[in-house]
DNA sequence: TCCCGTCTCAGC
DNA sequence: CTGAGACGGGAT
């Protein structure tokens, strides 16, 4: 006998439409969330309850539900957003569902912690080891196993002895929390009149329900004291809250904030934790233990049940859109899960996209602003170094002014920054005998010289070759040069022309995010005087003797095609030199470009940001752009460009009309080829009040299957079109 | 003729 | 995502 209720849906987490139908066993009792195991094919798979059966399917290929986990339920909440993600980002729910089910050990009850306490007798036989034990375990207390090995010196062989000898009696404790739960009243918050009355604006528009908050402060201007207020009185209302940083700046800095305001440290979650730590960390978000997390863009997943608020800080990085599994961009799926969650949302930035700036315009969002800088600091003096007026010397890429700004700070023992947003030493390698450019094999981009890890190597695919002595097209010994600069050449110039300053390079490849925090630290002890970076030193680090930035190459970044090139280089550049100048004394910053009479650098110089947003505001409305309309980039890749573009056309050919839709291309990316790939690209536009995803299902739908090694990727509101 | 790498598809 | 079965090119 079968009722329908004996039946659900579970989603599963594969790459697959939608959700299976399982029977629930006599004895087991699931609900929607319930997380399982379920038989798929020859295995078991983890899933998750998603409700009643969506469809029909044979009795005689039903199978039970092999086991129901013994936790709580994912929030109907959570599930919603996996079903939301799905259909925005055309990813498979299963696949989304990965996102939610990443730690498969935190599944398992914890384990209890093996401990020891006295037992009163005394061992039969004495050792000094044993003697240390005894020792460390005279106050009676229960010690747990690891912790008597750390403290008496000695391997867990002597512990297991004095058990058997029966001078200790075992005993399990249960695991201690992962962390303490932080209280919201273990300090009292300490706010300039401005930070007040942003908070007070923020509490007074707190409906107690779904709300976004757009927090648009100066860098150093506390923003961050605010939004721990606003965790504050999450928790203070029984929710949930998770902070969103990207991912380098979860720094050891930020989590001491956050400790001394509320007396432990946070929940951290992000990509370098051990599973273990993972694990933990998991069950107690489902569980409630956990009240608060700090967190990578994946912790945007975790299976919270009272969320209360979403921060986002840094809110416009362009970390928040990277392809995992499903291609979302964390700030905008923040909002819609705290919309699900009936949950307030607070963006935070000195320089907000122009979608949140856009919806904070138009009232969507409150708009709170802080306008100046904690303790009073100034903003920079930023001006334009016309590279056609007073260029650099040949074979040099620091401008005359600039080089004067840097020794004027030198001599004041301050420290200066040089910012080129390229890795490597120089972005090409030519044989002067013979033209030969060194080209990645699978793509179509040049090679970078690493001179200091003595390797040419691509940065699309990481290819690497070792640095040739002799061309290797015509053999030509002595004539290969390096064309254009990378921070590692700018470090050379440096060094010759700086030579009594301590120089230190910041990149991405300069080792582990630890190693750069480290890194990161040493310079704001003032180990460094001159500092060289790339769009890493822009991110969220304050060094209190910094006064002057020079910015090399303030036009790089503007070139590209791409609808939010302007804005790319407007926060960049800001966020760079916003670097200069603290409490004490107003900084200075230099661009050096050739365009000084683009609006990004007028804006930049005349600190007009107003004039920016409303300038690009305009300009994207005219262009139907982001927010005002949808984009949706289709990139079709095969081995053999032809093929990509013979499907391509037929996708184009398959496209049904639609009111308002307009499609261009196909055409060969900018970068045509990655990783052996031929890239070809169709790009949709819409009207903003029109369902693009829900279009481009449909018109995949209809169109012919990709089949051999074609492959056809959806990117919704893509962020460039690289 | 057999074997293995590559592709394609189903899974409830 | 994974494994099973279906091709197809090349070695034996
Ligand atoms: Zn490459
Ligand atoms: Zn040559």
């Amino acid at each position: 006998m079968h009722s329908q209720s004996d039946i659900v849906a579970v989603m599963v987490g594969v790459a697959v439409e939608g959700p299976y139908s399982y029977r629930v066993p006599q004895g087991m009792s699931v609900t929607r969330g319930s997380i399982v195991a379920v038989p798929l094919g020859p295995r078991l798979t983890l899933g998750v309850v998603w409700g009643p059966p969506a469809d029909m399917i044979a009795h005689n290929r039903l199978k039970d539900i092999a086991r129901a986990y013994d936790l709580p339920a994912l929030s109907a909440e959570l599930c919603e957003l996996v079903d939301w993600v799905s259909r925005y980002t055309l990813a498979p729910p299963g696949l989304v569902l990965r996102s939610v089910l990443r730690s498969s050990e935190a599944l398992e009850p914890e384990r209890p912690v093996v401990a020891y306490r006295l037992s009163g007798h005394a061992p039969s036989r004495m050792t000094d080891a044993r003697a240390r034990v005894l020792e460390t375990l005279a106050d009676g207390m229960a010690w747990a196993k690891a912790a008597i090995i750390g403290a008496s010196g000695v391997s867990a062989s002597v512990i297991e002895g004095l058990e058997k000898s029966g001078a200790l009696e075992r005993l399990s404790l249960p695991a201690p929390p992962v962390v303490d739960p932080p209280d919201p009243d273990a300090t009292a918050p300490r706010l300039g009149a401005e930070q007040a009355a942003a908070l007070a604006a923020i509490r007074n528009a707190d409906a107690g329900g779904f709300g976004v908050v757009l927090l648009d402060g100066v860098t150093g201007g506390g923003k961050t004291e605010v939004f721990f207020e606003v965790v504050a009185d999450t928790l203070r209302a029984g929710r949930q809250a998770l902070i969103l940083l990207p991912e380098i700046a979860l720094t050891h800095t930020f989590l001491e904030r956050f400790t001394r305001r509320f007396g432990t440290r946070p929940a951290e979650w992000h990509s370098e934790m051990t599973p273990l730590q993972r694990a933990r960390m998991w069950r107690g978000v489902l569980e409630g233990t956990v009240r608060a997390v700090v967190g990578a863009r994946s912790s945007l997943f975790l299976p919270f049940r009272e969320l209360g608020l979403v921060v986002l800080d840094e809110e416009h990085d362009g970390a928040y859109k990277q392809s995992d599994g499903a291609n979302y961009h964390a700030r905008d799926m923040a909002i819609v899960r705290a919309r699900l969650a009936g949950a307030r949302a607070l963006l935070s930035s000195a320089t907000p996209s122009v979608e949140s700036r856009n919806n904070a315009d138009t009232g969507r969002y409150l708009h709170v602003r802080l306008e100046n800088r904690f303790a009073s600091a100034q903003l920079p003096d930023i001006t334009a170094i016309d590279m056609r007026e007073t260029p650099p010397e040949k074979g040099s890429w620091i401008a005359p002014p600039v080089a004067r700004e840097v020794f004027a700070a030198l001599d004041r023992g301050e420290q200066a920054l040089l910012f080129l947003n390229r890795r490597g030493y120089a972005p090409l390698t030519l044989c002067k005998a013979c033209g030969h450019q060194y080209q990645c094999p699978d793509c179509s981009a040049w090679m970078v010289e690493h001179r200091f890890r003595g390797v040419l190597m691509c940065h699309h695919c990481g290819h690497e070759q070792r640095r040739p002595e002799a061309c290797g097209a015509c053999g030509a010994s002595e004539s290969l040069v390096a064309v254009g600069p990378g921070i590692e050449r700018v470090a050379e110039e440096a060094a010759a022309r700086f030579p009594e300053a301590r120089t230190v390079i910041v990149s991405s490849d300069m080792g582990s995010n630890a190693q750069l925090r480290q890194r990161f630290s040493e310079i704001a002890k003032g180990e460094y005087d001159l500092i060289i970076g790339t769009q890493l030193v822009s991110k969220g680090h304050h060094f209190e003797k910094l006064t002057f930035v020079g910015v090399l190459d303030a036009d790089l970044g503007l070139a590209h095609g791409d609808p939010r090139a302007a804005e790319k280089t407007f926060q960049v550049l800001t966020q760079v030199t916003g670097r200069a100048g603290r409490a004490t004394r107003a900084g200075k910053a230099m661009l050096q470009t050739y365009h000084p009479n683009h609006p990004v650098m007028e804006a930049m110089v005349s600190g007009d940001r107003e004039a920016f947003y409303a300038h690009e505001i305009v300009a994207r409305e005219a262009g139907g752009l982001p927010p005002f309309g949808r984009l949706a980039a289709l990139i079709v890749s095969a081995t053999e460009q032809p093929v990509a573009m013979a499907h391509a056309k037929a996708l184009l050919a398959a496209a049904p009309l639609a009111d308002g839709l307009r499609l261009f291309g196909p055409a060969d990316a900018p970068i045509a080829m990655v990783r052996g790939r031929h890239r070809v690209r169709l790009l949709a536009q819409s009207p903003r009040n029109f369902d693009l995803s829900g279009y481009v299902r449909f018109w995949l739908g209809l169109a012919p299957r990709p089949s051999g090694n074609l492959r056809v990727q959806v990117d919704i509101d893509p962020m460039s079109f690289f």
